[in-house]
DNA sequence: TACCCTTCCAAGCGCTTGCTAGGGAGGCTA
DNA sequence: TAGCCTCCCTAGCAAGCGCTTGGAAGGGTA
């Protein structure tokens, strides 16, 4: 190779293009080979097992989350700066790991399962937390209404939020910003007029 | 067996189940035969292929689904009754047809695949035509904001309906009908009090 | 009783899966 | 030059996959 790219984050990259696509199960570590150019039992002088790459590709995606949420969290105690800052900091992770949020998203039960990576169940929690945080803070506050379930609103804007991970691709006159400023317009405001 | 029940019956719902609790290419046809108390082998009297089988969950949903979005356009010519109208019957058909609702979200890709079920791909673009038509109409009228494209609500709406299918189970006090009260509220007039 | 039809089992086929063992090529270090 | 380390290939294993075949059991019909 003219450039000394490490060959393990092509793997990474491959890998979660195809599972993005196909799906973890029905992806093979044949298939990931041959995109990145060369046999599967190659892949296994990288990683340890298939599973071993799909940890990596959704861990690191949590990890950037949760730094974000995190840093949404201390900068703002308003319950509405809050949630515009949670769904930008969402939008954003996203536009940074397209692959590993549509990955999560299709198999979330399967990373979830009680033997799938411990990283990645607690950081599902803490986002959960965030978002149930900010949501009875703003229904407490009289910031957001408070005659629908936070246990409904939540899943809601959550599905919401990271299905766009599934068709939204940014355009020149339409990018992730634009699609975070209508996102929090149709959530908080309703689409009527 | 006491109540000569269908077994076509029994096997579509095990397989069902399965299907949405695993996915469909994690799920083998021996794990849907034990469920059901038969040999894998012995599937093959009922239906030809496993992806039959998914045909058949998948396709009687879609069928119930386009029947009840059909009466409502029918029904109905405001926008906003028809957005109501809507979601309603999505709610009602997901109901009724939790796994398939299920297993369509997750296996969508795979389902909508030029090689997949012409029905599934006629009733899809059936179910897109109806929402693209209700909220343009809503955009034009006046009855809903037309600052957002509908390019980007309806996939907001659409994520959000129906991965309930994911989380929701009705309760005696919270059932389906007070989902679609509450999600219409929050679509409809935002959560900002 | 004789026949048929439905439903299932027993057995296994051909193929693909994730993964492994052993070795070779090439570069780096001493 | 000698030795080592990294990275990859060749070859293939055991297990599991969807699916097929041939036949047996049992009930209904005549």
């Amino acid at each position: 190779m003219a450039t000394p790219v490490d060959r393990r984050d092509v793997i990474l990259e491959r890998a979660a293009d195809l599972f993005a696509k196909q799906g973890v199960a029905a992806t093979t570590v044949r298939e990931i080979a041959e995109a990145v150019g060369i046999l599967s039992g190659s892949l296994y002088h990288h990683f340890a097992s298939k599973d071993d790459i799909v940890d990596a590709i959704v861990s690191s995606f949590m990890d950037d989350l949760v730094t974000r949420y995190d840093a949404v969290m201390a900068a703002d105690a308003d319950p509405h700066g809050r949630l515009v800052g949670l769904v930008r900091a969402s939008i954003a992770t996203s536009a940074d790991h397209p692959h590993a949020t549509e990955i999560y998203q299709n198999d979330a039960r399967y990373l979830q399962a009680d033997d799938g990576p411990t990283i990645v169940r607690q950081s599902a929690r803490s986002v959960r937390n965030a978002w149930i945080q900010v949501l009875e803070d703003g229904a407490a506050s009289g910031a957001f209404r408070n005659d629908v379930p936070v246990k409904v609103v939540y899943p809601l804007l959550r599905d919401g939020l990271w299905l766009t991970a599934r068709w939204f691709t940014p355009t020149r006159t339409y990018g992730y910003d634009q699609l975070a400023e209508d996102y929090v317009k149709v959530f908080v405001d309703g689409i009527a007029r």
